[in-house]
DNA sequence: TTGAAAGCGCTAACAA
DNA sequence: TTGTTAGCGCTTTCAA
């Protein structure tokens, strides 16, 4: 690959002269940019992204940071920052931590070594000391999960609403014992999620059985499974299920067609995110559905603007209850 | 964030010192190497990529390019591409192409540009020619999809001989009218595929019925419904269906259940890839399981092989029938 | 309008 | 063993 110089040497200008009509810049007559262009199109001249790089410190990438590639939840969010990234001349390195404090290091250091320019996080398992270290000196924004009164703007949804939603909902079709499948409340989420669940209970003087609430450690289908399993062998069963994700509101599903309970007679079960594989399922699965895709690209234009020394404000997006057949009675 | 100069000032050594001792080179006293040691730790420095990698021209940057991230077939390749990566000190930058001329030839372009030292791809749509020209200079891998005959080396399955498989074990279980959901047969796969469903019919004297042959322009969900749906419509419906992928497997099998079909029993399904997901199905479902993560390693290995010069050979890796439900009649 | 030259941070060849 | 220095490819300042 022909480098500045040579296309500088084949079209009798300076090194200068050539980088201004690479980089648009006015001050070049017609009669010198037509010559440089030639010499461009004739030795197939693409600019060293790494010189100008160097140069300019920037490498207009965008460092995504995600748990696990495997939840289609995050596919989408994904989607939408790759699609905003490109469209303002970015790329995105997505990198998955698998929670591993190792891996967490290596990327973030991409940080510090400028082999990015800033960096998305979705990662609820993420060393908040850490993070709100390198946010002090780099753009940093969080995607749905962030930590709560804290400096570092991010675009989530408000998740006690959602879940407050998707419990009222199960309450007004009738159900009184209603189980919650929740990840480990560490995570803000899943906190912000039970509270959601509580004070639908509440406004509705039902109790809260701790019976019915159970805690999974990942989010995989599997899990799913093994907690509505658990919940099948309580005396007094729930009669509907309110997982904190699609993934485990279909693995609790799985086990009910496995168990011969028939979803909702028996048993209805709300999930979250709308992921797509909710629409297969069978009976289909109702869910509180994010707008995954915004998601991602607010996220991606809230990283870009911070880039560009702008200050950005976290927002919450909207979320929606859908109604589909593992509810409908 | 401190550059080397400064490292070099403060332990009073030269910038060539300090640069021995961050790539461990055995030719520095231990004495200069603690000062060297102290002060980076003192200045927390850590060396700029971007320096180092238009030195050396090259970047530890593997591009990783898909055509949507959404088939979870490729998320667990990807995951195998990663693992890899990162145990070599490589990073990937994964790119959807969304099959589009336009985004490819973004992604092309980094390569040219050296900001990825090589490209491991899995798009089926993608430019031959294109390809061929760059890998003539630069390290390129082909993934699942690749040009037969052709000079890039690939990792893959023989496709034709599991989708005989695939075949065999539906007629094997009684089966003589099996339609097949294949995808557009400009793609390699899904001509070898076709090949292998063909040659079962042929072994067994089964008449090849093209009415039972439906293309489909996609592999989404919704795709596998309207390819059933049509199917459904036949006045000599099929007893079995192959998909030539899982998720137009699952968009059969939802289509099968709204409409009142009971599988394996009226019609069996198989599908291809054996994504997590049809384990979740209800019937599960019977397919054909990838290695994906191999899959995904084995490229990746390929591709930092070649970037260190090696020769590198194609390869194909062993599938698998796996039988569930779908077909336990 | 154009060119010369400095410099981004690093590595490696060469010299001492 | 250590230091000096050129140079990777580019942009931009300053001068002409």
């Amino acid at each position: 690959m022909a480098n500045i110089q040579e296309v500088a040497k084949k079209a009798g200008v300076s090194v200068a002269t050539v980088s201004r009509v690479m980089n648009g810049n006015t001050s070049v007559t017609s009669a010198t940019r037509l010559k440089v262009e030639h010499a461009i199109e004739e030795l197939k001249y693409e600019p060293s992204v790494l010189g100008r790089n160097l140069r300019n410190s920037e490498s207009r990438l965008l460092l995504v940071l995600i748990p696990t590639i495997s939840n289609p939840f995050y596919t989408e969010i994904i989607n939408g920052i790759e699609e905003t990234a490109i469209q303002n001349g970015y790329n995105i390195l997505l990198c998955e931590t698998d929670s591993s404090v190792q891996r967490e290091n290596i990327y973030l250091n991409m940080v510090k070594n400028k082999v990015v320019d800033g960096v998305i996080t979705m990662d609820p398992a993420i060393n908040v000391n850490k993070l709100n270290d390198l946010a002090r000196q780099y753009p940093v924004i969080q995607c749905s999960e962030y930590e709560e009164g804290g400096v570092i703007p991010y675009v989530s949804i408000n998740n006690e609403l959602a879940a407050y939603h998707a419990m009222k909902h199960l309450i007004k079709i009738g159900h009184e014992r209603i189980a919650l499948i929740n990840s480990d409340e560490k995570f803000l989420y899943a906190r912000q999620r039970r509270q959601g669940y509580n004070r639908a209970l509440k406004e509705y003087q039902l109790p809260i059985d701790e019976d019915l609430i159970y805690h999974t450690d990942q989010l995989d289908f599997d899990y799913g499974i093994q907690a509505m399993r658990h919940l099948l062998q309580l005396e007094k069963k729930p009669t509907a299920v309110f997982a904190v994700s699609d993934t485990l509101a279909i693995g609790a599903l799985k086990e009910l067609n496995e168990s011969g309970f028939q979803v909702p007679e028996d048993i209805a079960v709300v999930g979250f995110d709308k992921i797509s594989f909710t629409n297969m399922t069978n009976p289909t699965l109702t869910t509180i559905s994010q707008p995954m895709y915004k998601m991602g690209s607010t996220a991606a234009m809230m990283l870009i603007n911070n880039i560009m020394g702008k200050k950005v404000e976290s927002i919450l997006l909207d979320h929606e209850l859908v109604i589909r057949d593992s509810t409908l009675g």
